[in-house]
DNA sequence: GTATCTGCAAATTTTTTGCCAGTAG
DNA sequence: CTACTGGCAAAAAATTTGCAGATAC
């Protein structure tokens, strides 16, 4: 809770002016909280945990501020077509493995080995690459766990 | 153009039938428009293509034969949270590269190598990994020339 | 002091749904 | 025949926006 080296709101600080924009106590307790979780919450999750901590926020500046973060590179958006999209506030590399039945999204360590990020840079020709975004299908334990082993076709 | 042994509509049917559902001609005409375009069009591109194709179509219609194509694995639903979401109707395994200039989805060809999917599975541990999906990101040649080359620092 | 940010409510955009008539099998 | 589909228009869900007052710097 108290101040130490380079603290949560330090590096929110230093992101933000950066990118020449203020720091305010919405945005940093929308950052606390996406750091602090490895769930990969929704705009609207994020609003109604946030709003516990801080006294007043809109849901609209919980978007607003989530762009900002994204904006700062210090925090992802990821999207999956099933309704809302979710905030990542891990910036280190890894990817993501979402569970079909449950929608949940877990982390998987680690990133490509360089050589094959190679291959991918040159097969993309004709286009600049700058980053990569990985994601495995499946099922997750507790939804494999549940099912008769019929269900488990479709990838 | 005329019917050839296995013509696209005759792939539809098939895979309709697999998952007891019937063959529509609306549903044709989304999944021919699909088959014969490398764009990735979101659903009011289709309707707006398939509209000239067949005589009528509603958008709803266009939605719920989209999500069946999707059931019956004969396309892809993307989605990169920057408005709709876009289909893709091919099935074979490859990477899409998304420009973050202009948004449009380039095709990838090939897959990752297989010992990198074991990788991959390993990792996940408590996953039971069924597929992957690998988007890169960067900028598209046409995009890229047209920048100072200042811009192009967010990944 | 001033440009930026927040909150509110209204607007937009995208996608889904209910219901009746039409049609595939 | 009968259940599954399509069309329509209305609803729902998610996200964005305009503006006035508050606030960071």
């Amino acid at each position: 809770m108290g101040q130490k080296l380079q603290s949560t709101d330090d590096v929110l600080r230093e992101a933000l002016e950066a990118n020449g924009q203020r720091f305010t106590e919405q945005r940093a307790a929308v950052f606390r909280f996406l750091m602090s979780t490895d769930k990969h919450p929704t705009a609207d999750e994020v609003f109604l945990a946030v709003r516990q901590d801080v006294s007043v926020i809109s849901l609209a500046t919980v978007y607003k501020s989530l762009e900002t973060l994204v904006g700062c590179g210090l925090a992802v958006k990821l999207t999956y077509g099933d309704g809302s999209a979710r905030y990542d506030g891990r910036t280190d590399p890894h990817h993501h493995a979402r569970c079909l039945a449950c929608s949940r999204i877990f982390d998987v360590a680690g990133t490509l080995p360089s050589d094959e990020i190679h291959e991918l840079h040159d097969r993309a020709q004709d286009f600049h690459v700058t980053g990569y975004r990985l994601e495995l299908t499946g099922y997750c334990s507790h939804c494999a766990d549940s099912m008769t082993g019929k269900e488990r076709i479709r990838a």
